[in-house]
DNA sequence: CTGAAAGCGCTTACAG
DNA sequence: CTGAAAGCGCTTACAG
């Protein structure tokens, strides 16, 4: 590649000092006209751009870039979150470095270690369960939001959504409705959201007066794929549930593909019951009834990165960290009703 | 924030040199193993992580960062590109720079120009159809990639579709089947695939004999709740399609959304035909056939991200704009059949 | 094997 | 209003 103009090259071209075209690009007002001109022709002439990270180096100040760390960007979920981070970022005039985990914690570690090494003024991340890596993180150092998830004894501000009671909302709307033998498809229990959503849903569980059974609980689906498969494998126990709770996107998609598969098939008898977190794309085409345990993906990110700019403008001494509750609302969908 | 260590603090620390310290962390052999414990146990002490900006600013190689500014991560196809870009670009050690531009050429210029300003080795961009900004970008200095969409007569690498193919296969598939008032869902006319997904509609036409509706050609639309207005109105024509060509995601989801209600409604007679671009999922769950006019999104990405890193390595010299273009496949879906 | 000096591209602080 | 000097945090190039 050819070397980029600097300061200087742009300083000779327009026949002034580098501080004057350092002032002129300031927008400093204290220039004479006729050099403004001068130094902006040859910013044009040379196609110069200032280099934000010299700059930065040299004020001290923030490097103005976020680091992200979610685990999957496939899912849509993330997407809108990733959005509504962006969003609140953009206006404050900040970018994203944005990363992926895969649930791998070795992964998440060195995404984290990089983005502190490349100054970004702070973290959000949906922590993948690990917790030794977290522990090293420097919140009076760089600022640390977790989004949807949190991680226990780490010192950092947090954007979750109200797990417990939205799990608990959708699991009873199940059992109202007579279902006794629900099956719970959950991500590994390392992840909070899935622990506290089934806390939710055993909770509702013991208020219906109805024993859970152990062997409908699954934890640990990470993809849509691994969740048909275990959906499929819960189809097929002598005693298949009578409904499915799953606790996220992933694993609803999963459920749904292995009940479509059934159904296809002439294999399924009677409407399935079905409480899935996470709105989908869709889902009007889904033939049997739903309940939904929705929330504002896009607000979680908002709020993560609002959580953080806050704390990046308030007083080292005085911060203690705050964790935000994102309520959940319960939507009924009748499916289409040819099931 | 408390300031962050540097290694001027790891060195008085450690009691030796800078210099020694940096060495130990570039993982120099020509250190006294007794030191380099010394510079070790000081780093972990503080806390210490290298500021990799003020390296790259004196190394003067590549920052390790690639921008990639895409039009809008809500759309699960974009989701899979930058899945694919990140993974061609961890593999060599980089991070991604990450803004969505909606579709605003002003929004994706400013994004541009603040990347190449934080140093970024190279861009990747869906460009949204504005030019001019595209022109005053230097190749020379900051290699472009455009990743899915081209524009015309600016130099630069490009991954596209083979959109052409794609659109007349899909729209073949349609007028094969009897359907002679064929609706045509696309992006603005700005954006390359709109228009070569169009052509390859058209040349369908211009093969099977069948003259192509104007009214029923509908450009613009970037949402698919915007697509759904476009499809409800098409319906709602005294003469109504008998089929949808839509030629991304959302426009496809805006045309299911709009036959999904009518059909609810009981108002929908025979199934209509229908061609789209890209997949989605729970398209199992769509009660009519469909044509889907498929392609590896990830791989667009992975592609995009090696004919950068390809550009890098190369000889500024010697270089000359390559494009690359991915083949799509036609998936026939049956549609549950309960229509 | 170790370190003092200089410089990457900028801006701050000081002179004039 | 303009500029020469110094420094941000690091590494290169030169000494020893």
């Amino acid at each position: 590649m050819k070397q980029s103009p600097t300061l200087v090259d742009v300083a000779k071209h327009a026949g002034v000092s580098p501080m004057t075209v350092s002032r002129v690009l300031a927008g400093s007002a204290h220039v004479r006209p006729e050099l403004q001109e001068k130094v902006h022709a040859s910013v044009a002439a040379l196609g110069y751009r200032r280099n934000e990270n010299a700059r930065h180096l040299r004020q001290g100040k923030g490097s103005g870039l976020i680091g992200v760390a979610i685990t999957n960007i496939d899912n849509p979920y993330y997407a809108e979150l990733v959005l509504g981070i962006e969003d609140v970022a953009r206006q404050s005039g900040r970018r994203l470095l944005l990363g992926t985990t895969q649930e791998d914690s070795e992964r998440e570690s060195r995404l984290i270690d990089d983005f502190i090494g490349r100054q970004v003024e702070g973290l959000i991340v949906v922590p993948s369960g690990g917790r030794g890596h977290l522990r090293r993180a420097r919140p009076e150092q760089t600022p640390l939001v977790f989004a949807s998830r949190t991680v226990a004894g780490i010192p950092a501000d947090a954007v979750l959504v109200d797990d417990v009671n939205g799990a608990y909302d959708g699991a009873t709307a199940l059992l109202t409705r007579g279902h006794r033998r629900v099956a719970f498809l959950g991500n590994s229990e390392s992840v909070s959201t899935s622990r506290r959503r089934l806390e939710g849903f055993l909770l509702a569980h013991e208020d219906a007066g109805v024993e859970p059974e152990q062997q409908l609980i699954r934890l640990g689906g990470q993809t849509a794929d691994q969740a048909q498969q275990i959906a499929e494998q819960l189809l097929a126990l002598p005693e298949p549930p009578d409904a499915f709770f799953a606790t996220n996107n992933r694993n609803s998609l999963g459920v749904l593909n292995a009940l479509g598969a059934l159904y296809a098939a002439g294999r399924l008898d009677g409407p399935p019951g079905l409480a899935f977190f996470d709105h989908f794309e869709l889902s009007d085409f889904v033939p049997w009834p739903m309940v939904l345990v929705v929330h504002d993906a896009r607000e979680v990110g908002r709020l993560s990165a609002q959580l953080l700019l806050d704390h990046l403008a308030a007083d080292a001494a005085t911060w203690l960290p705050r964790s935000v509750q994102v309520p959940t609302t319960l939507l009924h969908l009748p499916g289409h009703g040819l099931a």
